[in-house]
RNA sequence: GCCGCGUUGGUCAAUCGGCUAAGACGCAUCCCUUUCACGGAUGAAUGACGGGUUCGACUCCCGUACGCGGUACCA
């Protein structure tokens, strides 16, 4: 049985981005074609980060997008606890270990004294200094100091954190499911801290216990992981369990769509375009963030536009179901480069699965989008509307101004375009066209065409004109539907009151 | 600086040695429509560079350039 495992850890600034889902929808895909377990993990390592709500948030926009986890700290499981805050109890003992097979040594240099180094050993060639195999010599650790000094160090109670020490000049290597084979040589890594001063974990030791003990088959992360996986790799061969390590994936980024760099909530900002899945508060600055739903995407194109980033089955097709998706995917097709996110791409998926879900579906979609607007409506003529003009939406919110002439007549009429050429004879003509109609009944609504028609040939005008100032009358300005469609839908007593109100206001 | 990973049109991308290099988004022109869209047609636009290997290279190898990531008691 196969365990593929997404783990989160709260951002200082939390929001869920399009990278953090895309790599979640990737698990997900790989678990449910294995027929495997989907893990969701939240990793609290650092409580001063830890942001208020950010656990409820990543569960809220993966439900929302439907990728829901079979076990997590909701769900529960046999492996759990799943939060690491909860979990605190495993690590220390197998940071001992490590220590007491040599494999990791305590460290008691402080902060400042971290600094001094940095800058004492800078120079041009090696402008970041590591504390690494050459310079731990050089610093105050269990390696350097007297087994006498560190013991009464500890007994003083000195704060120290517990790093590993990479070995001098081994090549390590492993297979990675997108990028095959990657190799490093580790007297180029540092010794990376594993536990903090404050007793956490670093995300180093945690991945490692955490997927050991869950038993962990398969794991995707963003490419910015990839150098440390030798650390990662060492890990688990240190702790002996180098047969159990799962497979890795290093997804590609998803990057800004002018240029350089990961993409970040700064660039929505700038360039006018989510790059949350759902809304969030900044717990810092009280800013609320408009998330993908919110701007009006729906869930399925989401999940599809962001599944097309950095992937595709090799055919023309392009609109895929989450359950297509399932079928479909495979690992190995997976870009190595990274994409760069287009938002005009991103509207053109959702345009399109507007027009896919059914006008039903839609009107679902839409009263629950915004109740204010479509709450009160009836459904057997929101569905009419719906038909009527969803093919010019891209957005779920594009909806109320394509729409909102079907539930109340204009306010403002567009008179700039009307004025120019509006002249008696067009006013008689409405006055007449009034008249005609008002003889029919109700269900002849299919008729103001004809009578229109007829009526524009009998007083010698031509209809195109006469129809820009009825849509003008109907709609408010030089949009919608076609003309006719919108009388049958609104209908005859509507229709009366609009040209009448519209002959009222420019007269 | 060092290390790792990348590099096909403006963007997403197909191609796993035979290419006259797909398709989509965007753009342009035309048609449809006397609205705005949708739709249809057409078009402009691509293999970073230099060496190999090969009958043949966008595809394989090596350099160079460029981009991105990492280089924290952050993840």
């Amino acid at each position: 049985m196969k365990k593929i495992r997404v783990r989160f850890a709260p951002s200082p600034t939390g929001g869920l981005h399009l990278g953090g889902v895309r790599t979640v929808l990737y698990n997900y895909l790989f678990a449910r074609q294995h027929d495997g377990d989907f893990i969701l993990r939240i990793e609290d390592t650092d409580q001063s980060r830890f942001v208020e709500g950010a656990e409820q948030y990543i569960i809220d926009c993966l439900k929302w997008c439907g990728l829901t986890p079979d076990e997590g700290p909701v769900a529960g499981g046999p492996v759990g606890p799943y939060r690491q805050s909860e979990r605190k109890q495993y690590y220390g003992a197998y940071a001992q270990q490590l220590i007491d097979a040599g494999y990791a040594y305590m460290a008691f240099d402080t902060p400042e004294e971290l600094e001094q180094m940095r800058e004492q050993f800078k120079t041009v060639q090696d402008p970041q200094p590591q504390y690494n195999h050459r310079l731990r010599e050089q610093m105050r650790n269990s390696l350097t100091l007297g087994e006498k000094e560190v013991k009464s160090l500890i007994d003083a109670g000195t704060p120290y954190v517990i790093r590993i020490a990479m070995p001098v000049d081994e090549e390590l290597s492993f297979t990675d499911m997108i990028r095959g084979e990657v190799t490093f040589k580790t007297g180029l890594v540092d010794d990376k801290v594993l536990i903090k001063a404050d007793g956490m974990p670093t995300y180093h030791l945690a991945v490692v216990v955490d997927d050991y003990l869950m038993k962990i088959t398969h794991a995707f992360r963003g490419e910015e992981w990839l150098p440390s996986a030798p650390v990662h790799l060492l890990l688990w061969k240190y702790l002996g369990w180098q047969s159990q390590m799962p497979q890795w994936a290093h997804l590609p980024l998803i990057l800004k769509p002018e240029g350089h760099g990961k993409l970040s909530k700064r660039d929505g900002d700038r360039l006018g375009f989510p790059v949350f899945a759902m809304e969030w508060t900044d717990p810092k600055t009280d800013e609320q963030i408009e998330g993908f739903k919110e701007k009006g995407f729906l869930p399925e194109a989401f999940v599809n536009l962001l599944a097309m980033l950095g992937w595709n089955d090799g055919s023309e097709k392009e609109i895929f179901t989450l359950p297509e998706l399932i079928s479909s995917f495979s690992i190995d097709r997976v870009h190595k480069g990274g994409a760069r996110f287009d938002y005009e791409k991103a509207k053109w998926f959702n345009h399109a699965w507007i027009q896919r879900l059914s006008d039903e579906t839609m009107a679902e979609r839409l009263v629950q989008f915004s109740p204010s607007h479509y709450g009160s409506v009836e459904i057997s003529y929101l569905i009419k509307v719906i038909a009527a003009v969803k093919e010019r939406c891209h957005l779920l919110t594009d909806f109320w101004q394509q729409s909102s002439f079907f539930f109340e007549a204009p306010s403002v009429y567009d008179n700039d375009s009307v004025k120019p050429k509006w002249k008696d004879q067009h006013k008689e003509f409405y006055l007449s066209f009034i008249e005609r109609m008002a003889g029919l009944k109700p269900a002849e609504a299919g008729a103001f065409e004809q009578i229109f028609k007829e009526l524009a040939a009998e007083k010698q005008i031509k209809p195109g004109e006469l129809q820009m100032f009825f849509r003008i009358m109907l709609v408010g300005g030089k949009f919608g539907p076609p003309v006719f469609e919108i009388t049958s839908t609104i209908g005859l007593e509507q229709t009366i009151k609009r040209i009448e109100l519209f002959l009222a206001q420019i007269s």
